[in-house]
DNA sequence: ATCTGACCTTGGTCAGACCAGTAGGATGAC
DNA sequence: GTCATCCTACTGGTCTGACCAAGGTCAGAT
């Protein structure tokens, strides 16, 4: 004759789970605090230890928490590798996700020029230059340049000094190294693109130098398309000055 | 004088997560398929069930597979609340990010708006209608307001098709929506607020319509701005036609 | 005052058990 | 022979109680 359900709307895991959410999102456990044993934490809800692994192991491929062996488990600072976990295995059964992904890169790419060409300091005008040289320097080379490129892209993203855009474009970046590298091999077919890698990364930390945030997102942008559109032509078989015969 | 680890690198959680890990990239395990029972993968692997429980409801909350209660355990297409919870996480603890995600937003909305001047279908444009209508009928309300506003921006971005951005899009507006009703009840103190609220969406719409990416990003873009701008001038205490007297 | 070691607590794991439904085969009725 | 029904094996969901190894703490010895 008594209720089925007393007041538990959840039951075991959820109840754990929504329990320690809630004390997360609240702000009543912040980063670096401890938080009581997991035995503690059983008898507290009502529920086993198992259970209570559960849903802390849960927060820890969230990133929200760590947990210590012998120590406890302690709050952190929610990490970005989660993202990149979580991207990982969403395009290992999606590959097509690739160009959907690349979209959203160049969406944080653009705003974060605009907010670097207003937020920018010497330190980071003096980061992207030497981002720059390096790309000059390793012109030539698949691998160094490949990371010479991306590492200038990530200057520019760091320069936004926006946390949140650092952030995805790390977790989205991360996803395309991998096809970077191909992409790279790609077009060491055209002998134009050299000049076109050197000269555009030019155009794009001359645009943030002047503060013009509507030229840098332009340049930007043309600067993917141009990348875009090697790659489609190199899809077809074409090589500078000579059409695809097909 | 035996080996104090046979062969086995990692010990029990890790084990089996990175067993299932493995099966899930290298695409064996592909979205759909049931996987063997709790008690199996278990005894296959050496371990108790609990640890096996504690793989399964992590790669759960991960989004990659779903627990069903008494079916099994099937491999699902990789879930979008999974960013949702993270960021909600992510957010709780930094509260002065509310900004700094707000550019992320812009950046996601932008460059899907763009998309969708190239994408956009007749059931989008359609679809954009019925919200911007939306917008004009609930314009003196508080809360229908605002939903109506936030469906206009978010069928922008379904007008896109593009999944990343869509589920970007989902996961920071979901956290913005906290500090949206208060905005909005900032700027009801300024008559002018409807007409803009009004005209700027109808000018989005427009653009897209017309199918003109660098218009439409340009409206969407002074669309945010004046919202800021209008933000501003409320907390320094300005109403329309009158300059705060501090 | 310092050092040392026992003890308590912590996470890490296991074994076995029970419940509650589901799926599918066995069984019975038509 | 076909179909509806029932039963059993199996599934996830959870609990209990236990053991281990190692970090922390603090009392007692030096």
């Amino acid at each position: 004759m008594e209720l089925t359900r007393p007041v538990e709307s959840d039951k075991g895991f959820e109840k754990v789970f929504a329990f320690l959410r809630e004390r997360l999102l609240a702000g009543s456990l912040k980063p670096g605090d401890r938080l009581v044993s997991e035995r503690e934490l059983a008898s507290q809800l009502g529920v086993s230890r198992p259970i209570v692994r559960e849903a802390l192991r849960a927060l820890t491929v969230l990133g929200i928490v760590e947990i210590r062996d012998r120590i406890g488990t302690v709050v952190t600072r929610p990490d970005v590798s989660v993202l990149n976990d979580f991207f990982t295995f969403a395009l290992a059964q999606q590959a097509d996700m690739l160009d959907d992904v690349m979209q959203a890169r160049v969406a944080i790419e653009c705003q974060a020029i605009r907010l670097a060409c207003a937020r920018a300091g010497i330190a980071d005008f003096e980061r992207l230059q030497r981002a720059l040289a390096q790309i000059e320097a390793t012109i030539d080379e698949a691998d160094a340049g490949g990371m010479a490129d991306f590492e200038f892209h990530r200057t520019i993203v760091l320069a936004s000094h926006s946390e949140t855009l650092t952030v995805l474009h790390n977790s989205l970046a991360g996803l395309l190294t991998h096809s970077h590298r191909s992409r790279r091999e790609l077009v060491q077919s055209f002998p134009s693109v050299k000049t076109y890698l050197v000269d555009d990364h030019r155009r794009i930390f001359e645009a943030v130098i002047a503060r013009d945030p509507e030229r840098a997102d332009a340049t930007l942008r043309k600067h993917f398309a141009i990348g875009d559109e090697y790659r489609r032509r190199a899809l077809v078989g074409e090589t500078d000055g000579r059409k695809a015969s097909r």
